[in-house]
RNA sequence: CGGGGCGUAGCGCAGCCUGGUAGCGCGACUGGUUUGGGACCAGUAGGUCGCGAGUUCGAAUCUCGCUGCCCCGACCA
């Protein structure tokens, strides 16, 4: 490919909204544009490499017995509505209607488009185990695109789903494509991506994990043991070991405190810590019925947890008036002397099992001073306790009993063991052995194909930017010619590039006869990991100018005889740590 | 959902307060001089100033409505 020919220019400003460096390089560097929020076209060099990413993808899907597929991104409602999914999913699920009234959706992700084919397509114990998967567009009408490629509304996605005829199996296969996923990971070029435990959210399903791509930029918090094998969870789910502090309970007192609304008015205004206190927090869900959560003072709640105790997808902080309907009294509440017949309350261990604490007394300007769950709640009929807390950096691992590290990360894919979530619902059902129709178990597995993309970038770029990891590199090598107007400069600079396009070398030759800055500025924001410069000064002493993307300024010369097989040599020999 | 900010040439922005011929930089085009880390000179093309109403002799500028985009918060008892 000759630069000169390249559509999608390079921009020496960055995007005004752009924060990550992904997103400023894929911008600046021609490799995709915004066509709306959420929405990008990928240009020639963001599609090479994505093109690449699919390959790497599906070489080891392959490997663990995948067969391709394609699917409709366009999907009848009624299938979501058999499955539930319909009305349990909110706004990101884009509806519509056809032009008879029929009710659409566009697909966010397949499960009950494979169930739907699965069903008729597979209808014995013999057919199984399989996998099938396929690279593709989803839609989700995000709430808030952001980062760039990072987090869009229309992306393409590898979803792969498995079909067994039992646990152990389901179980077994997960493994090897945790196995592939590694691999996969590691042959685009990603330096630091960790599988983690996580919550299985919207897809559903039991087990599952997220790969996280470690970036500053990430949307999500990971929690891991010092040692980094131990443990490692989604702050969504990460627990932790904490003590509680345990000490004969003191009698009850009523102390005044006036204008103490927060818990950190009311814990200095007492001479305690937070951790000294109880913590009453009120949400509502989707039916307006009030949820009453108690949690250790210094400790937030955290939803994601929460979501699931209460079973409800959907979460909001109540109003004064909906809290003051249970009696409670906002800035002073507390579960003493409460008739909390029809509210949902939530207790977390923290405030439980923590002695004498600091609550509030449901009369404005007063907390009761030792506190203790045990002793002074006396109806626990319809309260649960359980663990939502969210988990913070130094907490003691729930494994090693160490200190937590906290750690930033991008969600390139998940893998899901969803047992027989869909399957049950919308009656896919093999023949066993022994006759009987059984549900399939099922696994899903995904990988946001752009958005890894991105994260190669956060997590090799340097200021100038992108430095691509040969596997996906949109070139494997950029030839520029400097005063190419001068012809012993062009003749050379095209024996070089023929020379290199016969062995099947992806060179990008930047043939413009631009400024040396100017071209060098280019090839960065392009990325291509090697570079060789021919000009008048090169040639006077028959070498070339070579050079790795990633050794800054430094280059070395290469006579110029040589230049065609040394950069071959080096392709294989890169390549080969991305088997 | 809540809060804030912004829509002026392909991109980045100024002009608005104080109404009076629509500007700058980058990019593009032509010609010339240049040529090792985003060169210089001269010239050219390119804009319903987001949309609609109102005020006014006159609106990018003031008022109202709409719309699009961006950022932040999704934690308070």
């Amino acid at each position: 490919m000759k630069l000169s020919q390249l559509v999608g220019q390079r921009l020496k400003e960055a995007p005004r909204d752009a924060q990550t460096s992904s997103h400023v390089f894929l911008v600046r560097g021609g490799y995709c544009r915004p066509v709306s929020t959420g929405l990008y076209t990928l240009l020639p060099l963001g599609r090479r490499i994505t093109r690449k990413i699919e390959q790497i993808i599906r070489e080891e899907m392959d490997r663990i017995g995948g067969q391709e597929v394609l699917m409709p991104v366009v999907l009848p409602a009624d299938l979501w509505q058999e499955s539930g999914r319909y009305d349990k999913v909110g706004d990101e699920l884009l509806r519509f209607k056809d032009r008879n009234g029929k009710d659409m959706i566009l697909g966010m992700t397949h499960e009950e488009a494979v169930v739907q084919f699965a069903r008729t397509e597979l209808v014995s114990y013999k057919q199984l185990p399989v996998m099938v998967y396929q690279i593709q567009t989803k839609y989700r009408d995000e709430a808030r695109p952001r980062a760039g490629l990072i987090r869009v509304r229309e992306f393409t996605m590898k979803d792969a789903y498995s079909f067994h005829t039992s646990q152990e199996d389901l179980q077994k296969y997960y493994e090897r494509c945790h196995e592939a996923y590694e691999r996969i990971f590691r042959r685009i070029g990603l330096t630091q991506c960790l599988s983690i435990l996580s919550d299985s959210g919207m897809i559903g399903g039991a087990v599952s994990h997220e790969f996280m791509a470690i970036a500053d930029c990430g949307e999500d918090t990971i929690f891991c043991s010092p040692d980094g094998v131990s443990y490692r969870a989604n702050r969504e789910i990460a627990t932790s070991r904490l003590a509680y502090v345990k000490e004969e309970p003191k009698p009850l007192e009523k102390v005044q405190t006036p204008h103490c609304k927060t818990i950190e008015d009311v814990a200095r205004f007492l001479g305690k810590t937070p951790s000294q206190t109880c913590k009453a927090v009120f949400y509502k869900d989707k039916e307006n019925h009030l949820i009453f959560v108690n949690i250790r003072g210094d400790l937030e709640v955290n939803e994601a947890k929460l979501k699931k105790v209460i079973q409800s997808p959907e979460l909001e902080f109540a109003n004064d008036a909906l809290i003051e309907s249970a009696g409670a009294v906002p800035g002073f509440a507390s579960l003493y002397g409460l008739d909390l017949k029809g509210v949902k309350v939530i207790v977390d261990h923290s405030a439980a099992e923590s002695s004498n604490l600091v609550v509030g007394a449901n009369e404005t300007d007063f907390h009761y001073l030792n506190f203790n769950f045990e002793r002074d709640v006396a109806d626990k009929s319809g309260i649960v306790v359980t663990d939502i807390a969210t988990v913070r950096e130094g907490d003691p691992c729930p494994v090693t009993g160490q200190p937590l590290k906290m750690l930033k990360g991008i969600e390139v894919g998940n893998i899901f063991q969803l047992g027989t979530k869909y399957s049950i619902p919308m009656n896919c059902n093999y023949l066993d052995q022994d006759g009987k129709a059984k549900p399939m178990i099922m696994g899903c597995y995904g990988i946001g194909v752009g958005r890894a993309m991105a994260a190669v970038c956060e997590q090799c770029h340097d200021d100038y930017g992108p430095v691509w990891p040969m596997s996906i590199a949109p070139f494997q090598v950029e030839l520029i010619g400097l005063n190419i107007n001068q012809p012993e400069v062009r003749s050379a600079c095209d024996a070089l590039y023929e020379e290199l396009l016969q062995h099947h070398v992806e060179v990008l030759y930047d043939d413009r006869g631009e400024k040396a800055g100017f071209s060098f500025a280019d090839a960065d924001l392009i990325g291509a990991p090697l570079r060789v410069v021919i000009s008048p000064k090169t040639l006077a002493n028959g070498v070339a100018e070579f050079k790795r993307r990633d050794w800054g300024r430094n280059s070395e010369n290469i006579p110029l005889a040589q230049i065609g097989e040394h950069l071959r040599n080096l392709i294989d020999e890169d390549m080969k740590q991305f088997q």
